[in-house]
DNA sequence: CTGGATTTTAAGCAAATCTTAAGGATACAC
DNA sequence: GTGTATCCTTAAGATTTGCTTAAAATCCAG
């Protein structure tokens, strides 16, 4: 799920960047209005948070010229408490939630969620085999067992697990988990790969992550 | 948890209530305005679902005179969509929420919850391990010694515990804690996670509150 | 206003994690 | 079988994160 934030405040922008990107979102930021527009209309998001008041572009404005395009991908308005009142031009642009700052992250990350599920429900637990990675409480366990994780290794883990079945390529990997999107020569997923497979003590007879040599790696049940 | 819907339409009416049943929630029904507002100002509800347009008194009507006795009890609105632009008007009278009609069940569900969260019953005591914390009088003990924490340090405590058995991220403390909702470089949750552990004299045999590097904290019995 | 308690900031230290690098092992092509 | 590319494993250095302490700032009661 790729979220769009179009926030001028550059501190509400991270923090918010940060609490979604926690939650297993990916975040694209536009700190004005006009950047954000362009990136809306990409097309490449699921849901769009937008600031109400912007340099360049208001919210309200990218909200109108966006619906032209796009009828269904969900918008939610931050509003300051003294535009509440406002919001109903929100609205009637075709927004469709809004939210009052300042506000509870939990609550924001609940209309969120809310805004979303009805097109795909938003699952914490994963599995694979006997292993269960939960991203809701960053826990993972093989069988009864507690397994203790870095964040990387979570990270590289999780992005397995979602995608079991099909082969994650190097790059692919290299770009979700580590966030490096030029060459990369390095060998710090086999290290990763490694530590996981230690950890997680999967031996020749479990065989819940394999090597696809020259391209990747792929999590099997 | 009781919850009162207000609705005209039976149809609707019994589709929530049997899916609200589902759930473990008690539910009344009122078929029109006037019995809406009695039933209301019972007072044995934990929450109200209004429809925005009713026989004899208005959604917004009962909602308004309703705050006058009670100004806890969540409501949630129901509006058609061709009036949601007046869904403002019911958020200034009092009202914590509004859905869209048609909506999935899921997400009313979704917003009922939420409403209904942060009462969490009327339980004051919370334990962790031979620790125990009275939210009602203020209180920290550990086994029969009582324990004086400062305001800061009782309601991280209390965050930790709330969320027991599952990790508590150091944005979402930050921000439940100390009401900072914007980028944070501090070390100060540190500081009162020491405090706390030194209070509480928690050595390594007492693990009850445990450092998930990278993450936050998580309380453990 | 003053003094003490509480909250917050700051900085040095310790420890875990991340990254790099290099040698060994393995698979595959020829 | 040999050579090469790929992958595995290990270890050490770099970096990040958390712990602890002390001092500065703030708040509050008397």
């Amino acid at each position: 799920m790729r979220i769009l934030i179009v926030e001028d405040e550059i501190g509400i922008a991270n923090f918010l960047k940060q609490g979604l990107e926690e939650e297993a979102y990916v975040v694209d930021v536009a700190l004005d209005g006009k950047t954000g527009l362009e990136y809306a209309l990409s097309g490449d998001h699921d849901l769009l948070l937008l600031d109400w008041m912007l340099p360049g572009l208001s919210g309200i404005e990218i909200c109108r010229q966006f619906r032209k395009d796009n009828a269904i991908t969900p918008i939610i308005f931050l509003t300051a408490k003294d535009t509440v009142d406002e919001t109903v031009f929100g609205l009637q642009a075709g927004a469709n939630d809004y939210i009052k700052k300042p506000f509870h992250f939990e609550e924001l990350l609940e209309r969120v969620r809310v805004q979303l599920r009805p097109q795909t429900g938003d699952q914490t637990v994963f599995t694979l085999g006997p292993i269960s990675l939960d991203t809701a409480s960053h826990q993972v366990r093989k069988g009864e067992e507690e397994i203790s994780l870095t964040q990387k290794e979570f990270a590289l883990l999780e992005y397995l697990i979602r995608n079991k079945g099909s082969v994650c390529r190097r790059s692919r990997i290299i770009e979700r988990v580590w966030d490096i999107h030029f060459d990369y020569n390095t060998g710090i997923i086999d290290v990763y790969i490694n530590a996981l497979r230690k950890k997680l003590r999967l031996s020749e007879a479990e065989p819940y992550i394999q090597t696809v040599r020259g391209v990747g790696y792929i999590a099997k049940d």
